[in-house]
RNA sequence: GCUGGGGUAGUGAAGCGGUCAAACACGUCUGACUGUAAAUCAGAUGGCAUUCGCCUUCGGGGGUUCGAAUCCCUCCCCCAGCA
């Protein structure tokens, strides 16, 4: 079992809780968000304007840095870090969740999952020992396992049994790699391995899932397969459910979540880790959350002559700029990029915000 | 003034006797996005009713025809060339 890395420091509403999380580069204090910059950068914004956010980790993507520019191009010029001018911890997913996103470009076997790369056509391999060479090449601070996600087949109970008893010897096979390329390092130099447990909405399957990962010599544990098509309602019920069952000691990420009110209500069934496209991609889009949790769409009519900021009470860059919504919403219809950088600031700096009021 | 080409819904532009309230694109309005194939996608877009449907449109006016945006006459306006 790892030294722990994870040290809470006390206990909140309902059951969150903060703590701190160490990795190789640095502190984090949980609960956090961490915005996606799945192609080393997060869409529109430079990575000081990220971190003017409030947010401590980037999210990274192992397969479409594979594809483009190549993680030996990236390792060649000094790694993720350097190459995408991010200072903070990276996390990097492990291509994993594109087995679900690509599905109709992939095949899985045992080996791992072949993917037709859109761009040359040619196919691309990513097994469990592929995702580690890649990540550890990246130069990640939190790799994640390589699983298999079986998405909505979530009521199918033979897909979603065998996606979980995959996503387990995946696990046993990436811890097998991550030691093998991490030989030698010292405790403090070396990246954190997050496992993750699947199971669809399958409780049983859910616990198993849970405990196998659990056991396993893993620094942090992932719920996966969540947020992708089921009611919310589903959803909770889930994580209702695990909340109980998880190891005090280490630390919890809910992969892919997301809306204010569903990390509010995960962080208060013990989730420590988001991330979420919603804030960028909604952002980019025109939507954006103000006090209570609500959504306005920039692009409606109503705001053509709007001199309010987005949201009175926010700190964020954009409303403390006193850039007005008929502004942002003219910047939207004329489609300069600018109106999605702006949104999108806003919305990673509702998220942290949200984050921070669990941290004291 | 002559010759030729045009005037179609917010814009551009199809249609050239019936299946035309009128393709398509843009614009406009609304919605959706949860480990990013997503600065993307979907729907609506003459009026009213919004279930059947009804009403008013294709520069203006007048004809032909069972029936016209589509054919004829006339007027108005644009564009090109020639005077």
């Amino acid at each position: 079992m790892p030294k722990s890395h994870f040290k809470e420091l006390r206990r909140g509403k309902n059951q969150s809780r903060s703590g701190i999380l160490n990795t190789r580069a640095g502190k984090v204090l949980t609960p956090f968000f961490m915005p996606v910059a799945t192609r080393g950068a997060v869409k529109g914004l430079q990575p000081a304007q990220v971190s003017a956010t409030g947010a401590q980790v980037l999210l990274s993507n192992t397969y479409h840095l594979h594809i483009q520019p190549g993680e030996q191009v990236i390792k060649k010029l000094g790694g993720l870090h350097q190459f995408s001018h991010w200072d903070g911890p990276i996390l990097t997913d492990s291509g994993g969740f594109q087995v679900f996103s690509l599905a109709k470009i992939r095949k899985i076997t045992e080996e791992g999952v072949y993917f037709k790369n859109l761009a040359s056509g040619r196919e691309v391999l990513i097994s469990p020992e592929k995702s580690m060479q890649i990540q550890i090449d990246l130069g990640s601070d939190i790799i994640m396992a390589f699983d298999d996600l079986s998405g909505l087949s979530l009521t199918d109970r033979r897909r979603t049994k065998e996606a979980v008893e995959r996503t387990h010897r995946w696990l046993q096979r990436c811890i097998v790699e991550f030691t093998r390329l991490t030989k030698g390092q010292k405790e403090s130099e070396r990246p954190l391995l997050f496992g993750i447990q699947q199971g669809g909405l399958n409780k049983e399957l859910r616990r198993t899932s849970l405990e196998f990962v659990q056991s396993q010599s893993v620094n942090g544990v992932a719920i996966g397969g969540l947020a992708v098509g089921e009611t919310r309602k589903e959803m909770y019920d889930m994580l209702e459910f695990l909340a109980p069952l998880y190891d005090p000691n280490r630390v919890r990420y809910l992969m892919g979540v997301g809306e204010p009110k569903d990390i509010r209500f995960s962080i208060e069934r013990g989730i420590d880790m988001f991330d979420c496209v919603l804030p960028t991609r909604n952002g980019r889009h025109g939507s954006v959350w103000v006090t209570g949790d609500k959504k306005l769409n920039l692009n409606n009519a109503i705001f053509a002559k709007d001199a309010g900021p987005i949201d009175k009470k926010c700190d964020c860059h954009t409303c403390k700029s006193g850039y007005s919504r008929a502004l942002l919403r003219h910047l939207f219809k004329v489609e300069d990029p600018l109106a999605g950088s702006l949104a999108s600031m806003h919305n990673l700096r509702y998220l942290n915000r949200l984050c921070e009021e669990y941290k004291t």
